[in-house]
DNA sequence: CCTAAAGTTTAGCATAGGCTAACTTATATG
DNA sequence: CATATAAGTTAGCCTATGCTAAACTTTAGG
């Protein structure tokens, strides 16, 4: 508190490190852009396995958003080429959306699994694995997929 | 501000049906508001600690984001009562911002080490803790912590 | 003690994601 | 087969988070 800051050498006070550290931000909020997107397609993909198609108010309900925000998202997902769809019909992955689909959802397993093997109830490990999967590096699941190898 | 989901999501004990399915993503939704403001809080905690005082500049650059972006940002953690600050001087902790911080420094140090504790490299270890610590549940932090007594 | 550099704030803009209310289209049933 | 209801869309609003450029305040140093 009674530190004479007034009388430091303020060049100084930028270390190199503060670049570097910045990049875990950028990390995770690029991280955030892409999360939503993976949600949707991870949650159509599972819809179309389900029962077939997946269908605007199924998405909303499960995501628990109102409709016209589903509708809007869908948009911005189409512009960006994961998923197709004709007006007033059914919702449809592209090439790309299946790929990024399996991906988030064979990630989003592992890191349940993980997580059930670490000993935490089956509620925590679902609602858990949802908000981690997205900020999983691929060294860290790997490293979780050995954990749940050698237990 | 934003209701509860938090609490809500976590006291859920029923089965999967959609609309407790969707209180997963609604904690998450709600875990992102949170999670600026506990990076803001966090890393001016720990400006703080490290050099006497906080300034915009200091969190700007260690964020990754412009000065001006740092300020609204503070606009608002002081509507909702985590920092204080006058007008051209340093920014400090409201009591509330300090039980922010600490609880998120102590969460992202346990998240830190378990993920080195797992074999990940200290880089991963930093990056991915970064993006985790806002999404693991007590339950799964107490795991994690008997995991690095018994490893 | 004056001035230039450093730091802070304001203004104005953009994008993403959320909402409700009102409207349009598809479909299921009497 | 006509129409009521369910489903999807549009319009308009809000908040949060980012940005740049310009204005303003503090402070270091001559």
């Amino acid at each position: 508190m009674a530190f004479d800051w007034k009388h430091m050498a303020l060049k100084s006070r930028k270390g190199p490190s503060a670049k570097i550290r910045s990049a875990a931000f950028r990390r995770v909020r690029a991280d955030h852009s892409a999360e939503l997107a993976e949600d949707y397609v991870e949650m159509i993909a599972d819809l179309i396995d389900d029962r077939g198609e997946a269908r605007c108010t199924d998405v909303a309900m499960r995501l628990g958003v109102a409709n016209a925000t589903v509708v809007k998202t869908l948009k911005r997902l189409q512009t960006i080429g994961l998923v197709t769809q004709e007006p007033y019909r059914a919702i449809f992955l592209t090439t790309e959306g299946w790929k990024m689909a399996d991906d988030a959802r064979r990630r989003h397993a592992l890191v349940e699994k993980f997580l059930l093997a670490l000993g935490v109830s089956q509620e925590t490990a679902r609602i858990d694995s949802e908000g981690i999967e997205h900020h999983v590096s691929v060294e860290t699941l790997r490293a979780m997929a050995k954990f749940l190898v050698r237990s």
